[in-house]
DNA sequence: AATAGTTACTCTGCATGCAACCCGGAGCCG
DNA sequence: CGGCTCCGGGTTGCATGCAGAGTAACTATT
């Protein structure tokens, strides 16, 4: 199957963006971006368009686009913004639900979560099922609310790709104290679970935003060291200027 | 000064849509619209992709767009993500507030309110007055908030026009005690700057949810007729199967 | 030496032409 | 009589050519 140039256009360019290849701040040019890219401007502009509405690209006064720079406080409040969808979606999932079996999808998500704790320590090999199923219970979770305008408002923070619920966790690897934290983060998918189970809205939607506040703390540490903040998906988009990093250069 | 032609094209593709020239459902070609609206085809399409972005069109399996139709309970769960946006906005407001200053706009914006109520019933040409203020308490509410991400996240919930906080203000002018409804929205509006201006972040959060919960019931108020619905912002965008209307047919 | 003016160039924005695709209908065969 | 195939109109998607605006460098003048 061939996928449509505008497609394609949008998707290489978001990889090139999220990959570094063009760090924030740089000026996006459609001529050598359409060459290096094999594709023609017209599908380049719609794409370039597209990413500008996800937030990736803003729009230079005197026209075309740059790639966007984000403070440190801007992914702050990104990761709070995820953080708030997900405890409406959770409070919603707890007073919406209809049938007992509605639930058992991310019941068994959580299930294996547990079972990969049980397993031992989390190695290197684990790291990429945790990660999937990770996901994958955010996304249930958001999906149970059934609520478009969240799931649509949900989708459209995730653009930014540190405010995935997932940005931090390769990270982790190597922070201290990161197995300790994975704890915390997994007792706090099953209380999320668990109150969602029995309907209780507002403790659900409290330990969903808790639950996103574990990646603030991780945010800072990734600023304290330039290889952790290489670790992180789209690293380059972040303004380093008055980070740990830059005073201490 | 002269706008660009997609800009155009946009601008006059969403009045389009709104004023319910095209309907919820119907499928928008490129030439015949592009000749409507006195644009190539080429600025055409990326107006097309920014509505989709918007949530005003979708598209179309094999390709093209086709206006959005809204379905009762799509509205409200938009009208409570607008709720919960504005609810973490106040939260923020009050707790990050620096300055006494700083809240001095919506003080302002508050006061001139209540002159408008003091000088008794609201009639027509006031409406348009109150309009105007009540849209900018509320945007000096989602400013206060200082979250980029909240921002764009309320603008893009806002592109549902009938997710706006006005969207029902005109609609009021015949309904059943709308004075009534009126007055308790603007206590509202002085309690939810009283809680800000005190710090009370989760007071200013519970009443600016609850304050967004009043178009709910307008909304219901609103699909009981075809002549109140008509009032309405984007009135065409909304399925009336299974609504009050459809019933009584 | 600094600044203002000018010129040339690069880049974006737009229009149009072309090809591929999809949908509809008619005709043919089973 | 029904289903399948083939054909035609219409529509979208894409590439390219062109014009205008913005920019940067260079020169001339103060």
């Amino acid at each position: 199957m061939t996928l449509s140039q505008n497609l394609t256009a949008a998707l290489r360019l978001r990889e090139l963006i999220l990959d570094g290849d063009l760090p924030g701040g740089t000026r996006v040019s459609e001529i050598p971006l359409s060459e290096r890219l094999g594709v023609s401007r017209t599908p380049l502009r719609l794409a370039l368009g597209q990413l500008q509405h996800e937030g990736l690209l803003e729009a230079l006064p005197g026209g075309g686009f740059a790639v966007r720079l984000f403070t440190r406080d801007q992914v702050m409040d990104a990761i709070d913004l995820r953080g708030l969808l997900e405890g409406a979606a959770a409070r919603l999932a707890a007073e919406r639900r209809r049938g007992p079996d509605e639930l058992e999808a991310i019941h068994g998500c959580v299930r294996q979560l547990d079972l990969l704790f049980d397993t031992g320590r989390l190695e290197s090999e684990n790291f990429e099922r945790y990660v999937a199923l990770n996901e994958r219970f955010h996304a249930l979770l958001i999906a149970g609310a059934g609520s478009e305008a969240i799931t649509g408002a949900y989708e459209r923070a995730l653009a930014l790709p540190f405010a995935s619920p997932s940005a931090f966790v390769l990270l982790q690897a190597d922070l201290p104290g990161s197995q300790r934290t994975m704890y915390v983060a997994q007792r706090q998918h099953r209380d999320l679970l668990d109150a969602i189970t029995h309907g209780e809205g507002a403790r659900a939607e409290a330990l969903a935003r808790e639950h996103a506040r574990l990646a603030r703390e991780n945010l800072d540490l990734a600023l304290e060291s330039e290889e952790r903040l290489a670790r992180l998906p789209g690293a380059g988009l972040i303004d380093r200027a008055g980070s740990p990093l830059e005073d201490a250069a």
